[in-house]
DNA sequence: CGTTAGCCTGTAACGCGTTACATGTTTGCC
DNA sequence: GGCAAACATGTAACGCGTTACAGGCTAACG
């Protein structure tokens, strides 16, 4: 376990006899260098082990090649899905990634960005609330910076976000389309964007229909607190036709919560989420929800920094790309039911 | 969205009227500052935002004050959670987290090696597969390393790792003694050496028994692979007792796979994983599993790693810890309905 | 009041790459 | 063979922190 020292540009370039400005020709191939030298070089490279030091290199050319994620929490499948979409995008343009989580408060936050000064070209932002954002807005006014699920109103940042009105309204849709009535919506944390907007496209499509009764109820995007929420809600009598969780985690308690008080779904009530995250296709039963396109914003979001900073620019065009959400019909909406009865009674 | 250039340390000396030399001991509180240029330097800092440059400063103290963590992938629930007991444990001691994935293959694991060169530290791996160890070993040679998930026979690495061979064995033992004889193990990856581990355990314990018919089939750690391979076997005719996963995620594509085939779980057949991810409590039937503390795993990885950074150190002590790991009876493995059973006829 | 110890602050070197510019060497052409 | 152009390679400055060392000032003591 003995550490023999990390070789420098000047080790390398004494063993093979040239000058060091020649080493950093033949690794950058930045200028014409014979042949001769250029295998002499590699070689000893090669032999040495020799790699250049991350930090001198981008204090010389200004530029780190790394990606910079800032994220409000690292739970669960949603964030895994994200990172990968970026880390992977990164990767295939040559560029590194460097995760934190950054709690809401403005404090983290911008502690968060001040240690990461120096050690990445820009910023991939997880807007964690309303409150955090100008904070962000600092952010990006010093570094080129993507917001990530920002909501709808994210004024003149480089923003791209999912389409969660557009996702939640068709969901209460269908669930309306197959009779439900008596609705609860799971809404999961206040202030947190995403659930705001979900939260604002229930309301307008339960105002639409005049015999829609629906229930809010509060917590965060956990399993425990929605089963305890809905566990509570059962016991207190209620009967609801369907449950909505703001996301899938919500709906996997939730289902829990209605299993546990002997009722089913979705015969008794039917349950569904947001998100899509791979697993729930494996429910039982397999959940009715809608897609969020993650890995695909993680590498869209990745994309739009990298192209920035390819460019030399210091800032991402503000424009505000909104990704589609789909409906995704399985079982635990009680759907393939309907349309059993509906092929019997034909 | 104009950018103003980030400010140096000789801008907020200029700005100050002290020299660098002072506005770098303030930062530091590196030495005595009088209270008044203390003052005057925090508030031209607090005013210009001003934070060092991280990756001169590597350059400057040869430190980087960055975990380096390599993965062999980033997929799933698994992942999300080591690396959240890493990075919040990073955070604590001052310290950032560079993650990046790196396949199986020994270029690419040395070329993320490479390209972190001064931008890390140390290294937290997670030993992909046995073929990866020989890299790994490269990695260690030249800076504090520590291994994570890597069998039993790490030979002189600083190594972690949870007991796969107890957790495996109990969950064996637990079965056989509900009466399940016909067991169906889903092995994992081949060369993953997790999977390898908790093999051997499940061979082991069979043997013990004359009456005890085992089925080992391969697959990766996916729930689709996990699906199909168990549909596959239900189609032939076979009708196991239980069917026991090397990991929660295949458990998963196997319960689904048991459902879709008009079998009840536990009834019919009993499934059960390894990891005891957090969702798992909350599936239908909930999941008898195995507990993997990842979430320590990560923790302590960490913390090994920053206790030898801490002092100086240029290897992480060589010993091999290995975590346990402990059985979570649930009901997927038909436990309830024994006990259920037993009240009944008492 | 002179000397010395102690404290605060500044100057300058250093780390390790990149790159502009300078220097030396071929090659080509008349 | 002589001269210029083209090319290969070296020298040195630079970026931006940290820190060893030096210098200047105050304070204390005889």
């Amino acid at each position: 376990m003995s550490i023999r020292p990390t070789p420098t540009i000047r080790d390398v370039a004494k063993a093979a006899g040239v000058s060091i400005a020649t080493v950093s020709r033949v690794l950058n191939d930045a200028a014409r260098v014979t042949e001769d030298t250029r295998d002499r070089v590699r070689s000893v490279v090669e032999k040495m082990g020799y790699a250049p030091h991350g930090g001198t290199r981008a204090v010389a050319v200004r530029r780190t090649r790394t990606l910079g994620v800032l994220l409000p929490e690292l739970y669960g499948e949603f964030f895994s899905e994200f990172i990968r979409g970026i880390d992977e995008t990164a990767k295939k343009h040559g560029f590194l990634t460097l995760v934190t989580s950054a709690r809401r408060e403005a404090q983290e936050i911008s502690g968060a960005v001040s240690n990461m000064r120096g050690r990445v070209d820009g910023f991939l932002a997880v807007s964690p609330s309303v409150a955090a954002r100008a904070t962000l807005a600092e952010v990006a006014e010093r570094y080129p910076t993507v917001l990530v699920g920002a909501g709808s109103d994210v004024g003149a940042f480089a923003a791209l976000s999912v389409n969660n009105f557009q996702g939640a309204a068709s969901m209460m849709k269908h669930l309306l389309s197959l009779g439900h009535r008596r609705i609860v919506f799971l809404r999961g944390p206040a202030g947190q964007v995403d659930a705001g907007e979900r939260l604002h496209a229930v309301r307008e499509v339960a105002n639409w229909y005049d015999d829609c009764e629906l229930t809010e109820l509060s917590g965060e995007f956990r399993m425990d607190t929605a089963y305890d929420v809905v566990t509570q809600l059962l016991q207190s009598g209620a009967r609801p036709d369907a449950i909505f969780a703001a996301n899938d985690t919500m709906a996997i308690g939730a289902i829990s919560a209605v299993r546990d008080a002997d009722l089913r779904v979705p015969d008794d009530i039917a349950v569904t989420g947001f998100d899509d995250t791979p697993m729930t296709k494996y429910l039982s039963p397999p959940l009715t929800t809608v897609r969020m396109p993650i890995y695909a914003l993680g590498e869209r979001a990745a994309l739009r920094l990298i192209e920035t900073l390819r460019g030399g620019g210091t800032a991402v065009p503000a424009t505000h790309e909104i990704l589609p959400a789909q409906l995704v019909i399985r079982s635990s909406c009680g759907a393939a039911r309907k349309m059993m009865e509906a092929a019997g009674s034909s």
